[in-house]
DNA sequence: TCACTATTTTGACCTATTCAAAAAAGTGCG
DNA sequence: CGCACTTTTTTGAATAGGTCAAAATAGTGA
């Protein structure tokens, strides 16, 4: 049983061409085993593991590293930025409502034909973003009635 | 020739159940005539009409009228909320990566079967929402080599 | 026209993020 | 291994976009 997810992000890192830090080896790890995290959720996970980490060095590392491919930032609307390794697979997000929870939707038709807009109003077209909007399994529960509370 | 979009505010606003203001009438003005503003570029257009109106109001009125069901507010990555009167015809944007400029995209297929996704995940889907992103006919325009500009 | 409620003004405040300068640390090379 | 060079990190301030709250004002139905 593994609760960590194993990347090796030295090897990333290298293979980006970046320079291999503590920091950066911390906020790949950190978004390893939390997808979809913001940068202060990143900063809070990063400095259990290196406590002189300052806000602004994750702040670069994410902007480092999604430059660079190794990371994708997403942004639904209300929320702030949040990150993810999974990236280059065309993957869409599926996000809640009411508390925020995101959740990965894979690509149902590939090369889906109806993301190809029929009038591109002369743009040059390069990438199609869906974000779908519902109500989690949690919120869902939350919200029903509580009819099992019968008072005494 | 029509310079002006026409609109009947007062109207909206009453079938809406909300209170008939200037400021919520200069608001939906400046909207018909700019789809995809954001909130300070409403502020300066209604100051035009309306020198007092605080910026405030506007936030306001933009929450009161996208709550109301008469705007749609849209926030793609990296800009702050825009807002559109075109409401509840769900159609989409594409958006410039270099300019930031949005036009409308009417949807393909209705509804499109390839945004059903297939897992939901335990979530209660209720909208998708689809995000092209490209480069409009100005940038491609502004970022061609200037072959036509030779030194005498 | 009144009374009641909704809206607007004013000004403080907040969150997410970037900017900038100095200090510290990674990396290739001798 | 140690230097020089460059990149990264720290620190602290600053910015954009937007919300909160209380007092003043303005719509609206009777």
């Amino acid at each position: 049983m593994q609760t960590a997810v194993t990347i090796d992000p030295a090897a990333m890192l290298r293979e980006a061409g970046l320079r291999v830090t503590d920091s950066r080896i911390a906020v790949l790890t950190a978004l390893a085993n939390n997808p979809h995290a913001g940068a202060d959720a990143l900063f809070v996970r990063v400095q259990q593991v290196l406590p002189n980490t300052s806000r602004q060095a994750v702040y670069n590392v994410l902007n480092d590293i999604t430059d660079a491919g190794l990371a994708r930032r997403i942004e639904p609307a209300g929320q702030p930025g949040l990150f993810e390794l999974r990236v280059g697979d065309n993957h869409h997000h599926i996000v809640c409502k009411t508390c925020g929870a995101i959740a990965d939707v894979d690509c149902v038709t590939g090369h889906a034909p109806c993301l190809t807009p029929n009038e591109t109003q002369g743009f040059d077209l390069s990438e199609a973003e869906v974000t779908f909007w519902g109500v989690c399994a949690n919120c869902k529960t939350a919200a029903l009635p509580n009819t099992s509370i019968v008072p005494a």
